[in-house]
DNA sequence: CGCCATCGGTTCCAAAATGGAACTTAAGCC
DNA sequence: GGCTTAAGTTCCATTTTGGAACCGATGGCG
């Protein structure tokens, strides 16, 4: 596989990387997300050259994550459409493994407040069936219809799964 | 800001992509999750250079996210540790985004299932305090104590944080 | 023992992506 | 009418990445 076939792969990841895997996107919808909405914003904010700024924004409003709004003649704004609005799990989970992980020592840079409970809280995966938080050794990965359909990359991921039962 | 700064920056999330924010990365942990574990494999599965896994391999080692074990004479194993599996919250996020927005139509590639309640299930983020699932916009990002500390990082986005709630 | 295949890389060069400064275009503002 | 700002675009230098070929240490096997 190259890297500009990844969208096409069989598999979620892969197609959520084709989106937000690209240096500098992520940062983007942080920002987004921190209510950064402009071009010269966004540009200040991260420091990254106006020329991919303005790439990958192009590329984030083509996917459907962003929406390009116009609030004066001529002037825009980037905003978080639902699908982007969607990508809070994967940021949030960032948030907290780079709190845990590539602490400096000088405390967390953020702290989230839920408004629901007025607490600052972490976040937590759980399985939607029984509420549970999940361990990823108590999942067992199985293939879907998806990628049955596609059966070279079933054969060679189904010896994956089979031999690891060792 | 240049990239290779990120891991510096006052931002948990910058901090989280300097280890796993370059292209390839987060498919090494996803093929490290299905229990890949040595380099031809890997190489294989992935069809990326030998070169450029050679470095993130080299990488993800120094990072501690997998550690690199012989299971014979100069033959060698990667896997997850401890800081890798807690991986797993991101990768399985983008799974779940993957699935919802990126749909080819054949149906999920991978279904995943919770050994401890024997279903087919979807992570759901919920609070660490009130265990309610989290809707972003419930959600008031504040300065945290190793923000503060930063003073320029701090007044800017003090800026827009004040100047969000317009 | 000697040969061959496999694994786990490294080297080297071409191709692609990124960075950065300068330029452009269209409003608004005074 | 001239100045400023926002939102890009252009063009070239620098960095990263891709890919094929090469290399050295085991291990298996006749």
């Amino acid at each position: 596989m190259k890297w500009d076939e990844i969208e096409n792969e069989v598999c979620s990841v892969s197609r959520t990387l084709a989106v937000v895997g690209d240096r500098w996107t992520m940062l983007i919808i942080r920002d987004a997300f921190l209510r950064v909405r402009r071009f010269d914003d966004f540009q200040k904010n991260l420091g990254m050259s106006r020329h991919r700024l303005s790439e990958r924004l192009k590329k984030l409003v083509e996917y459907g994550v962003l929406r390009k709004e116009a609030y004066q003649a001529n002037r825009y704004e980037y905003r978080l459409t639902e699908k982007g609005l969607e990508l809070y799990p994967i940021l949030i989970s960032m948030a907290k493994w780079g709190d845990k992980w590539m602490d400096d020592g000088k405390g967390v840079p953020m702290l989230y407040k839920h408004n629901t409970c007025g607490k600052h809280y972490k976040p937590v995966v759980v399985c939607s069936e029984c509420g549970e938080p999940i361990d990823p050794h108590d999942v067992t990965p199985e293939i879907g219809p998806g990628k049955f359909a596609s059966s070279r990359a079933h054969s060679a991921l189904h010896h994956v799964l089979k031999s690891a039962g060792k």
